[in-house]
DNA sequence: GTGAACCGGGG
DNA sequence: GTGTACGGTTCAC
């Protein structure tokens, strides 16, 4: 039997003799072979969640017709803090849960059934709490081949795994990063992959390595060592390829690459007839629709699009990578207009020299963009406990539904459903935070006052939480906390599933800050912040997982007491500070500012 | 005034 | 893939 230590990449399933066979896509990051390793695990099988009705008698009955389930287990779980008798009905194949969980929800002997929509895949990782890009001790053998991978790669492993991965003491990992970007040759409108060749590849990495690969170079001579000059447009194509495998890549970025620089290289590789199999299995590039749009995935390669991460962590008007750099770094990057591109690249002139600096510009922009974004969603993939390709699409609000997930497989909780068909036209807008226009002019001897993550405190103080919640009427109001404005009642009592969760999330958040203070190793002390930023923003979004109505844990009577604490305690502590002869010049929400007034 | 349609990023 | 974005603005009537 091998025990191999290895970092956990990315994870999907597929069907191997009519069963599902989780595929987990590790590296030995740590370690000097820097082996590839698929890990197989067989034993996993799908299951839900059923809560049987008050005329349930003939329950396992009605559930051996036809729906493919293979056990049925009477289990205990908690469903708002309430322990129930719950059955967990195991299924073949994933796709047997799809096919079948609405005629199950329909029976009579059925009140409702939970956990159906957990994908297979992020299902094995909260079970088994594996966490994504954190080194795991896989335990199994290996095995020459398997039938549905078909790499050429000699150097991958194959593992079939006899237990699942064991978690690991968390250990700084460093990451091969490759940025890339495409400039193409359109000159009639907007680039069109079927007419219009590539004529750059641009790549830039964190490990050194800078390349522009064209069918042209320089007029002039000098600073052109980035650029390798290929016969023709598959060559340039093949060679991409190429640098990717050869330097081990772990994490590639783009800048609007889901959208544009995959499809159309893709399109391109199929024109002149090259196999762009960049999957770790040999596989080649698979576009993944979430929602409207796609995402270009790569088994064992992860795809960062950070046009996506970029605008979920900025308030700008706009988006471009120019607008984002120079937000970030405040340089400009060297510009040349998107319909002129053509232009410079047949001038033959200075002009086509611009064009190669631009695009080298372009990517190593990209990486430097990605250097810095990237250690904060890597602690957030480890925290929230789900892939970094998926991670880094998310909103934030859906990270913390996930975390939260998460949370309440270890808590014995049994996860809410999505809400459906909530009538939102006749409700009102939750009402904000309390603002007072600023008072005009130019103030002096200013005083600011500002409460620390008012919301998370609210929430913790108050034991706002959806599971605690009392709509009835009740005898003794002193067990309950009530809020100002609505007179929601929380029960003081339980702790409720998202105060608690909360909690741990800013205990835990203090334990790293004190950490902080007490290294003087400035790398160590760097991640560490990374990490404490992490757990702020989570601790943060989880009022808003109260607001939106398509999250599992929607409530909004519990974002409605949150708002108005928020507005009873600014409004209160600005009361005292004009109590003490200060007047308040503004207020938003959190914080205040006041001036002495000595009138 | 209202709901449908479009748009973002990329070249 | 145990699935189907999103929020803001402009258009069309």
């Amino acid at each position: 039997m091998e025990k191999i230590k290895s970092t956990i990449l990315d994870i999907d399933y597929i069907t191997h003799k009519n069963k599902p066979v989780i595929r987990l896509f590790a590296k030995e990051i740590n370690n000097d072979k820097q082996r590839e390793i698929i890990a197989l695990d067989e034993s996993f099988e799908p299951y839900i969640y059923i809560l049987p009705s008050n005329d349930s008698k003939d329950i396992e009955k009605d559930l051996e017709e036809d729906f493919d389930i293979i056990n049925l287990e009477w289990v205990i779980k908690k469903d708002f803090q309430i322990e129930k008798k719950i059955l967990k009905a195991i299924f073949k194949h994933p796709q047997d849960v799809a096919k079948h969980r609405d005629s199950i929800r329909k029976l009579d002997s059925v009140k409702d059934i939970k956990e159906a929509d957990i994908p297979f895949y992020r299902r094995y990782l909260i079970d088994n709490d594996i966490i994504p890009m954190d080194e795991v001790e896989f335990s199994g053998e290996f095995i020459n081949s398997y039938e549905t991978i078909k790499s050429k790669d000699k150097s991958l492993k194959i593992l079939k795994l006899n237990k699942a991965p064991q978690k690991l003491q968390n250990k700084y990992q460093k990451f091969k990063i490759l940025s890339f970007d495409l400039e193409v040759r359109n000159p009639n409108g907007m680039p069109n992959s079927s007419k219009d060749p590539i004529i750059m590849i641009g790549l830039a990495s964190n490990f050194g390595f800078e390349k522009v690969i064209s069918t042209k170079n320089k007029i002039n001579s000098s600073n052109n060592s980035f650029i390798e000059t290929v016969e023709d447009e598959k060559t340039m194509i093949e060679r991409f390829v190429y640098y990717l495998k050869k330097h081990n890549v772990d994490i590639i970025v783009g800048y609007n690459s889901d959208n544009f620089d995959f499809p159309y290289i893709k399109e391109r590789a199929k024109i002149n007839n090259v196999e762009l199999d960049l999957g770790v299995d040999g596989s080649g590039i698979k576009f993944i629709r979430r929602g409207y749009a796609n995402a270009a995935a790569i088994k064992g390669l992860i795809h960062v699009d950070l046009y996506l991460v970029m605008r979920r962590y900025m308030a700008l008007d706009r988006y471009t990578l120019e607008r984002v750099y120079l937000e970030l770094f405040g340089e400009e990057k060297i510009d040349v207009p998107g319909d002129r591109i053509w232009e410079f690249w047949d001038s033959d002139s200075d002009e086509l020299d611009k064009l190669f600096d631009y695009s080298l510009d372009d990517v190593v922009s990209t990486i430097k963009i990605a250097e810095q974004i990237l250690p904060l969603n890597l602690e957030l993939t480890r925290i929230v406990g789900q892939p970094l390709f998926d991670l880094s699409r998310m909103a934030t609000g859906q990270q913390a539904e996930w975390y939260l997930v998460k949370e309440a497989y270890k808590d014995n909780e049994v996860v809410p459903n999505k809400p459906a068909g909530i009538d939102l036209s006749n409700r009102d807008d939750n009402e904000g935070g309390y603002v007072k226009e600023p008072e005009v002019g130019l103030h002096e001897n200013l005083v600011q006052f500002d409460f620390r993550s008012l919301y998370p405190s609210i929430i913790i103080s108050k034991n706002i939480s959806p599971d605690v919640l009392v709509l009835d009427d009740v005898e003794n109001l002193s067990n309950y906390y009530v809020s100002p404005e609505h007179s929601y009642k929380f029960m003081k009592k339980p702790k409720g599933f998202i105060p608690s969760v909360i909690g741990n999330v800013l205990n835990e958040r203090s334990k790293i800050k004190k950490q902080m203070r007490e290294t003087d190793d400035e790398t160590q002390k760097k991640s560490l912040d990374v990490q404490q930023q992490a757990l702020k923003r989570l601790a943060n979004t989880m009022y808003g997982i109260y607001g939106f109505s398509r999250f599992r844990w929607y409530s909004f009577e519990c974002a409605q007491a949150i708002t108005a604490w928020g507005r009873e305690y600014i409004k209160d502590s600005m009361k005292k500070a004009e109590e003490y002869g200060f007047k308040t010049i503004y207020a938003d929400t959190d914080g205040f500012y006041v001036k002495f007034d000595s009138n």
